[in-house]
DNA sequence: AATGAATGAGTATTCATTCAT
DNA sequence: AATGAATGAATACTCATTCAT
């Protein structure tokens, strides 16, 4: 019953509702008749604009991509190539090599600073990424959640942005990342206000401690000036 | 159809049949007829057995907790303890300090074990992680699943086990095992199959690098002789 | 998607995608925006031209019923009374009576050439016809198609033009002209699509095998040289 | 609202609902909920029997041509077949020959028996076939009424039994028996109760006027004493 | 212990139709 | 003449659940 009536064009008011929908009580438990009376149209409209319920949550995962996407991309354009093409870095088979200190300090800034967008970025769209995430977990046949996460991982969906260097992630480094990054950041997200209730600590209080454990591992993978594109810790110690 | 037939009683098989179902498709997206013709019984017997399909669930989420109980998930608090009643680290306000190095790798070698316990565990009962997972993503009103692997982060399982030391994590501490430590061990179970499909990748190859990957994030948490219970990195680096 | 575009006005383009779409698919079955689509215009068009579906089809009885004025149906009685009042055929209370071979030959003749217009017409109105025999098995409240046949059969299409003679047919005749004329000839109609790719047989193929059972039929009717108006077959033999 | 309520289990109740529904109002235009209405049930039962309105259809369609298939095949059986074993009628390649006046008479007789027991078949299974033909007319892809038809005629239905003699009617008296036999019966059952009505004729007038008709076009298919399997008229006359 | 029959209350989706522009 | 947006009223179909046996 919250219409936002008159307030912008039906279709975003839509959009808006099922997302909030989604998150709050899962995709299949939303009806489409909640949507319409969320978004103040009629069910009708909804058909009008979508072609089901499915449609209106590939939207939102799409335009939820392409944000990221973006992101991504552009850390890795203006931060690390930036660097490279300075030859503050240099690429080697399985590591970075920093020259001097002041190159590390630059790389980390420049990282913590994409840190900073990423995490800003997924407590924005958590609603979407619980969504996300659950829907991750149902696995109908074919491309389910997960393996978008993972051509993510190898270098950020877009194959074509073979952004010169060619190395390639080794098994053991997907897997680090996929469930010591980049799902530590998604679920962070999608439990961000249950966990702000259950924690009673301010929003900006989790940001900040996320971003901190977030440099943890970071720092896991430095070894002196190197940063480690292989997972080299001695197995079985 | 894959009537486990008269194997085993109608009970059990509708168990197992719930549990796999909706582990793979989820709760709600489960019909209670898939579950009886999986289970060979009819839609009447299930009710005969349940109350309904959210006693079915409850049963699962129940005997999760339940074997969870078999294994020492608050091995930090009685691992820890056994060792420090030993002498061997002494327990600071800030950190576990080793006096020699025989103590450090005596601590990690009961840690590895430890962990591929743990690990072992969550993949045994990965079908169950993967609904209790889903299901906590939908915040009906009320404790989630969130709440609860926070109990058990921040006490062990049994609370009355609030045994001798007192010390608490701090907030910085919590969160960062609960996302980087428990969120990971979890996802990695619920997407195991999922995963294992995508990468290629044996089981026992999957299992081995993720315990690898668990073994760096505990070693970022040393410093030298110490292990330290607060997350003390620079800030803002 | 078949728009015939700019080719031709809308108004066409709509009665003429409604027309292959009510006969492929049925009235009931047939979506005004499906008729949109392959007329290429939008549904708003359509009901800016047509008061609902139904007026597109009564639109397009009614010009069935107006095209067929323009082919004598009524030939028995135009044609016959032509060579009636050149004295050829005698009328008797129950038969035409021919007084020499000449007679019935131009007679047969003449029936032929009819006979060959009526085909062709029907087949050319095939689309219409098929959606006339389906409407009428819809028995709707009132008038429905059968009766107008059997206007058609008693009096020709015009009721005025009773010119004349004043023969009546009887029951029994209006029966088999309705049962093994009339049906025929719009069931072959509206079969002659489906039926040419049923057998493989060309369409002049069709149409001449058509024609000749209508002679055969015609040819039953004739005992020497009288033409029966009366169905005499002893009964129950 | 005719609950014949307990009156026979539900399912026969919903088929003979569905039944008078098809055949009055279409099957479009019939509704699930009115089928449910008149049967006395619930519309879930009506799902719990059927998989949906269309195998309802089917159904019913089914039982009619199983019933019209024992029918055909008894005529073969104890008429034809039985008659040829005895020798009266000699089976040439394009026609049967009866030896003497005897023998048509007898055959004759045979076949007016099998007309009145099909005739009476029809008109009982008058709505059945109303919802047949109406249907045939839609051409929906794949196997449509008009197909079913033609194989019955080539041979009623069941290829196997190829009874003995093995002529193959020509395509011209497939077509023939088509348009000029087949039907007029069905449209005769079809429209049965609207003639009736438009006639004002008793039901028992119709069926003997009909019969008789169908004796017309069998006789225009003798030829003294043969009857001709092939339309052997000579053409253009 | 087990089931076939039965149902009430949804639920997504459709569609002819309208209307402001 | 033409349309994009919007809708009310259906409608087929679903599903968790019950119950008599």
């Amino acid at each position: 019953m919250e219409h936002n009536s008159q307030n912008g064009d039906a279709k975003e008011r839509i959009i808006h509702s099922a997302l909030s929908l989604f998150a709050q009580k899962g995709f299949d438990a939303t009806r489409v008749s909640e949507i319409a009376k969320k978004a103040g149209v009629t069910k009708a409209l909804i058909y009008y604009y979508f072609t089901g319920k499915d449609e209106i949550l590939s939207h939102l995962i799409h335009s939820l991509l392409e944000k990221a996407a973006s992101i991504t991309l552009d850390f890795i354009h203006t931060g690390i190539m930036r660097l490279v093409k300075e030859g503050l870095p240099e690429v080697q088979p399985d590591r970075l090599h920093f020259v001097d200190e002041g190159g590390t300090k630059k790389f980390l800034k420049s990282l913590h600073d994409y840190y900073e967008r990423v995490v800003d970025f997924v407590i924005e769209n958590r609603q979407i990424l619980r969504i996300f995430l659950a829907e991750s977990l149902k696995s109908k046949k074919g491309k389910n959640g997960l393996s978008q996460l993972l051509d993510y991982i190898r270098f950020g969906k877009d194959k074509s942005s073979a952004c010169g260097s060619d190395f390639r992630y080794t098994d053991d480094m997907v897997l680090f990342k996929l469930f010591f990054s980049v799902i530590p950041l998604l679920t962070f997200a999608a439990y961000f206000d249950d966990y702000k209730i259950i924690s009673s600590l301010p929003a900006s209080a989790l940001r900040a401690s996320f971003l901190q454990s977030l440099q943890v591992i970071t720092l896991s993978l430095f070894s002196g000036r190197d940063i480690l594109l292989r997972n080299n810790a001695e197995r079985g110690t």
